[in-house]
This record gives structure tokens, C-alpha cells and sequence, in this order.
DNA sequence: GACCAGGCACATC
DNA sequence: GATGTGCATGGT
């Protein structure tokens, strides 16, 4: 399972996405209960979307784990509008708040010392974080070292000839985790790369390969 | 006017 | 355990 092959692979895809497309800048949030928030938001959604959700909870003043709590589920509603599935992801908020309060953190940064997988198991308890959402807060709000996959990185690394069509999200996640060095940044800058190489070039009905930073790997995988 | 987006939970078989 | 469906908005 652990080829160098494929270590050598993955760290050639990463560096011809940077290369292409430059540093990704991820998490665009303000502190971790924001990234945390977003997370929750641009489930199933949209980047640009979440956005417009995001700042509406600024001009509210909603963007605190303090002031959330004392917030009316209707008034998160009504902010969080433009990101969809508004009334599902509020009571994920407010889930999410409840699952703080039962750690005794006022915040996100109180969890710092709690164990990673550990809390790992902890936030997919929480009804309304799953494992992309969970990893997402963990990379790039606690600063851990997991690798986020997503419907990108699958299309992507099945299209190379690394993983099934079918693959599952723990499969999937393990390809890279157990070829990669684990370093915060190195994840951070791949999961984004991956996602914004997926947008452009590795749709669903247009594959535009041929502009693709990755086509020139896409022999080498097979 | 479909199709898709940085998913997840729940019902049903 | 696998497959299907609801959730909802805005861009392409």
C-alpha cells in the first residue's frame, strides 16, 4: 500500500497545481469558529453562496460562538439564506454550539488540547458534521494534521487510476495519509488545490484534461 | 431550464 | 449495508 511510487506521484500532482495555479489561501475566514461556521455552510453548497451568508452574520453581529447561542433560530435563518438549506444548517449551528458548551469551551480554540482523533470522533458525533465537515474544521481551524477529501479529490484521483469510481470517503482519505508527510500546511495547500484544479478542468460532464496542470500525470498513473 | 455546488441524515429495502 | 430522497439557493 505505502508505494514510493505513488508518494513521488502525489507530491509531483501537488507541485505542478501550485506551480499552475499559486498558493490557495485557505481557510477565508477570520478565526476558527468562523472556519467552523463555514464549514457547516458551503455543505452541498456553493463557495460564493456561503460568502453572502457569512457576511450577512457579520453585519449581525453572529459570527461568535456568545452570540450565536443567544440568537433566535429564525434570524440565523433569515442571515444564513443565500447559502441554502438554511433551515438544516442552523440547527447544525446550534448543534454544533451545544456540543462546545458540552466540552465546557466557550470557543473553538479551547478544544487546542484535546487529542485529534479523539475529537474527530467527537465532531462526527455531532448531528450535522460529517466526515468532510469535520475534517475541514480540524485542518483549518485546529490546525491538525488531516487530510480533507471531497467529490474533487475522488473525480480527480479516479480519473488518475488511484482509486475506484466508488472509492469511500475513509479509502480515499487514507491514499493520501498514508503517502504523504503529515504537515498542517502541505494539507491545507492540497485539499484547496485539488478543489480549485476539480472546478476549472475536472468537471463532471466537461473534463477539460488537455488545460489541466494534471495531464501529464494521467499516464504515468496507470 | 437543467445541472451543479468545498454534504449529511434519515427512511426504506 | 446499500440505495434513494429531502434539504434550498444562486451561478453556469
Amino acid at each position: 500500500m505505502l508505494s514510493t511510487t505513488t508518494s513521488r506521484l502525489l507530491v509531483a500532482m501537488f507541485d505542478a497545481m501550485l506551480a499552475r495555479l499559486g498558493p490557495s489561501g485557505w481557510w477565508p475566514a477570520q478565526g476558527p469558529f468562523e472556519v467552523a461556521v463555514g464549514a457547516i455552510l458551503t455543505q452541498n453548497t456553493n463557495w460564493s453562496n456561503v460568502e453572502k451568508a457569512i457576511a450577512n452574520l457579520r453585519r449581525a453581529g453572529l459570527l461568535t460562538a456568545e452570540s450565536l447561542r443567544r440568537a433566535r433560530p429564525e434570524e440565523v435563518e433569515k442571515n444564513i439564506q443565500p447559502s441554502g438549506f438554511f433551515r438544516q444548517k442552523t440547527k447544525k449551528i446550534f448543534h454544533f454550539l451545544e456540543f462546545l458548551e458540552r466540552e465546557g469551551a466557550r470557543d473553538v480554540t479551547d478544544l487546542i488540547n484535546n487529542d485529534t482523533s479523539q475529537l474527530r470522533k467527537q465532531l462526527l458525533n455531532v448531528n450535522g458534521i460529517g466526515p468532510e465537515t469535520a475534517d475541514s474544521i480540524l485542518l483549518y481551524a485546529l490546525n491538525r494534521p488531516v487530510f480533507v477529501v471531497d467529490a474533487y479529490t475522488a473525480r480527480i484521483a479516479h480519473r488518475h487510476g488511484l482509486v475506484p469510481e466508488d472509492v469511500s470517503y475513509p479509502e480515499l482519505q487514507e491514499v493520501f495519509m498514508s503517502h504523504l508527510a503529515p504537515q498542517v500546511d502541505f494539507f491545507n495547500e492540497y485539499h484547496a488545490l485539488l478543489v480549485r484544479v476539480g472546478k476549472k478542468w475536472c468537471r463532471k460532464r466537461l473534463p477539460l484534461c488537455n488545460e489541466c496542470p494534471l495531464r501529464p500525470f494521467l499516464r504515468e498513473a496507470i
